[in-house]
RNA sequence: GCCCCCAUCGUCCAGCGGCCUAGGACUCCGCCCUUUCAAGGCGGCAACGGGGAUUCGAAUUCCCCUGGGGGCACCA
């Protein structure tokens, strides 16, 4: 089945990895993760991504999942070497294009005896499971209503329908080594005779993705520990094929805060929320990452590429990991601080403009390029950028406990006049001068920083809390300054 | 009910028989810096789930218990 295109010069296999995610939701963040985990593999390798879509379930899919899925992936930066819109050697990524590849498969192991044609109701099987259950034993089908092959090709010749079960041997087990959890053994009464293929013809998971597997030559399956109880039935469906099974590798799943499987009510899920919320696609790989991975040191904050350098699936965490926004946001900061400004301005400009509700002329541009630095050292997500430079191009309204904080004290109004005064006729407007300028008032009028300073603040931005003063009156402008602590000037009296 | 997996600070990780009076990061709390808010610096709180066993020695190995998670579909 491997062919020699494959294998590396040094006669190893080369490392061929898939990312299989089925668009019958948005790619949500313990995908993010697999995936991640996958390209890291791959990447540090020297091996090929995959992408492949198993979307088997015509019902549940929908485009806008698919598309999500492939703009979630490219905005994490994970590029995939083969598979959705890149194509590759196999004709087609997408599972429900291959369905007669899958049923010849099927036919296959039913020529063999390897699988078998089952015309159990649902309700059948139904009470089978419960009695089974009841009885203190594992509810797995094994095949006990079911015809003789005889009969049941009569049955299917008169245009009967039914699914196709694989015959699981019992007795019997299998083993495996799992990279992260090591030998893992399954009894096979454990294991029901799984369906292959349902009634209306179309694969299940099972088949489909083993099948694939196979068929793209997939070294290593990287997935989530959902599917750990599946793998027997995957290994022993892959033997049925007659070809050798890939190792295993199951990533323990991601919990919300409270320990529980992360859901919808934890908060968001999908990994495009959490773009659409401010975080940098760099920062939530860093993070996801570190979910259930470590460099081995003290390091938190690691590019990707030592990522990849130093990325081993061997030392991955065998627990499951609680996905905790408050480390993730933190971390955004680190990488908002660590960007140029012009990538910071051009990643928040589209944020202004949209709080703006309109465009930002060249000289706006420049004012929030000047005040782009401090902008990045006070935020944590690019989403706060708006409300921190709000008052740089629109028309301020003032925050009333802010107000009443600062512009009620001793000495507030005193210095409001006297910047407005002095800042008129300053020579030359640059941060140092305003600077200056303001230093010497606060001498000449006897005023501590605190309460000569923060009423300007208010003044300017409406608000106790914003940009570094100084910068913040020399970014305004001389004229909108003035303007500006005048009218606070005659709101005051 | 049955099977499988997991178990170190609140959270994410380090630790792979002695180097552990258990280390780092986030959070939280002090202090410093300071025109606000941040950032930064310094310091602090905080964990090996319980019980056996092996061993001269156990966070590290084994067993049991407990707790958490996953699976048992014509979903993936």
């Amino acid at each position: 089945m491997k062919s020699d295109s494959q294998m590396k010069s040094d006669g190893q296999m080369s490392v061929r990895v898939r990312f299989a995610p089925s668009p019958t939701g948005f790619l949500h963040v313990g995908g993010g993760r697999t995936g991640l985990y996958n390209y890291l593999f791959a990447r540090g390798n020297d091996g090929t991504f995959i992408l492949r879509s198993d979307d088997t379930d015509a019902a549940r899919s929908t485009d806008e999942f698919r598309v999500d899925i492939l703009e979630s992936l490219r905005w994490l930066g994970l590029d995939w070497d083969e598979g959705i819109e890149v194509g590759g050697p196999i004709e087609t990524y997408r599972q429900s294009e291959r369905l007669s590849r899958y049923q010849d498969v099927v036919a296959g192991l039913v020529a063999d005896g390897k699988a078998y044609y089952s015309f159990a109701t649902p309700e059948q099987l139904d009470q089978f499971r419960k009695e089974t259950m009841a009885a203190g034993q594992a509810p797995s089908y094994d095949g006990r209503f079911e015809p003789t092959a005889e009969e049941a090709a009569a049955r299917i010749a008169a245009g009967e329908s039914a699914t196709v079960r694989f015959a699981v041997p019992r007795p019997g087990q299998t083993t495996f080594d799992d990279v992260v959890r090591d030998t893992v053994t399954f009894d096979h009464v454990q294991v029901d005779d799984f369906v292959i293929l349902r009634s209306n013809g179309t694969p299940t998971y099972h088949l489909a993705s083993t099948v694939d597997d196979v068929d793209f030559g997939i070294t290593h399956v990287i997935r989530g520990e959902d599917l750990l109880s599946s793998t027997p039935k995957h290994i022993l469906l892959t033997e049925a094929m007659g070809a050798e099974r890939a190792t295993y590798v199951h990533l323990s799943l991601l919990m919300g805060p409270d320990g529980k499987k992360l859901s919808k009510r934890h908060g968001h899920t999908a990994i495009k929320a959490y773009r659409d919320e401010g975080y940098l696609a760099d920062a939530m790989v860093n993070y996801l990452a570190l979910l259930g991975w470590s460099p081995g040191d003290d390091n938190t904050v690691i590019s990707l590429a030592d990522m990849i350098e130093r990325f081993d699936l061997s030392t991955v965490s065998k627990n499951p990991a609680i996905f905790d926004t408050g480390k993730l946001q933190w971390m955004n900061g680190v990488y908002i601080r660590e960007m140029s400004a012009d990538a910071f301005v051009a990643a928040v400009r589209p944020l202004v403009e949209g709080d703006l509700g309109r465009g930002l002329d060249d000289a706006e541009l420049a004012t929030l390029a000047e005040i782009a630095p401090l902008v990045q050292e006070r935020a944590k997500l690019l989403t706060e950028a708006p409300a921190q430079v709000r008052f740089l191009f629109g028309d301020i309204e003032y925050d009333e406990t802010s107000w009443d904080k600062t512009m009620t004290k001793d000495g507030a109004a005193e210095a409001v006049a006297g910047a407005a005064e002095r800042l008129a006729v300053v020579e030359t407007w640059s941060v140092e001068a305003v600077e200056e300028t303001l230093r010497t008032m606060l001498v000449d009028l006897e005023l501590s920083a605190r309460k000569g300073l923060q009423p300007l603040r208010v003044a300017i931005s409406g608000s106790s809390v914003s940009p570094p003063l100084f910068e913040s009156i020399t970014a305004l402008g001389r004229d909108r300054t003035v303007a500006r602590l005048n009218t606070a000037k005659v709101k005051m009296a």
